[in-house]
DNA sequence: TCTTGACCTTCCAGTGACTGGAACCAACAT
DNA sequence: ATGTTGGTTCCAGTCACTGGAAGGTCAAGA
């Protein structure tokens, strides 16, 4: 397979599959004429790593998961201890941005948004008091 | 004032003040041995973008942000436009980020997360039909 | 056979918003 | 005189791609 086809079978640009190579999270082989030959177990890691990347691991957690994915030998306790740290992670952010939104919430609701300058957004940034 | 003064005083780390000079968002004079001598109004600017950049605004809201805001004759429109442009950003990363968390909260309480191999968030990832 | 177009290759640069570090100059206390 | 703290510039790195240039390869059609 060329990379246009395992590109449009994971849903991966081809950019970034090339990156990926790069950065050797996969290594397809090459054929007669330079062009990446990928076989289906590199297909199958591309749509792993499509997976993982949608879950918001980053690509240092990509790269373990897909260790351990091919280690016979691996503890699920790794696994989760991964996929915990990123939950809490994603949780921490959640967090932020609810907070930001709760403040910013208020004041679109408290500005007229109509032609005059007043303003409370711009009051509250430049924090005179209102 | 010298650098560390402001960034003590705002709260932004110095590399970031010089930064900010860069992209041309502060213009603080410059005093005989070749410091950057901030007025008020420079600490003013600073700690208005401190206050924008924790709501999340982009550091090119900010510049708009701060236009409108020394622009006496602005409309409480524009900015209002900005900051809900904003929201809307940070309701999609929001919606994005519990989808995400969902999923990850579901795999991670499958998984037994002990020394045994079997593990379902590698087997989702993995796509096998458990 | 020639050409067109789709596909592939590598390499370089840019994104956003900083951050770290090197190498150096200035100010001040001891 | 020396040491510490502060300031300066400039270059490179972060993260995970993404865009674009310049060029090689391949199959189909005129």
């Amino acid at each position: 397979m060329n990379i246009g086809d395992v590109a449009r079978l994971s849903g991966i640009p081809a950019k970034t599959i090339r990156y990926y190579e790069d950065i050797g999270l996969v290594r397809p082989l090459r054929s007669g004429n330079g062009y990446r030959a990928f076989r289906e177990s590199d297909l199958h890691k591309l749509a792993f790593l499509g997976r993982a990347r949608a879950l918001g691991f980053t690509i240092e957690d990509c790269r373990a998961l897909l260790a351990l994915y091919e280690d016979e030998a691996r503890e699920s306790a790794q696994v989760k201890r991964i996929a915990e740290d990123h939950l809490a992670r994603i949780d921490e952010k959640i967090a932020q941005l609810r907070s930001m939104r709760e403040t910013l919430a208020h004041l679109v609701h408290a500005c007229a948004g109509d032609a005059r300058p007043d303003c409370p957004i711009l009051a509250d940034l430049g924090h005179e008091e209102r």
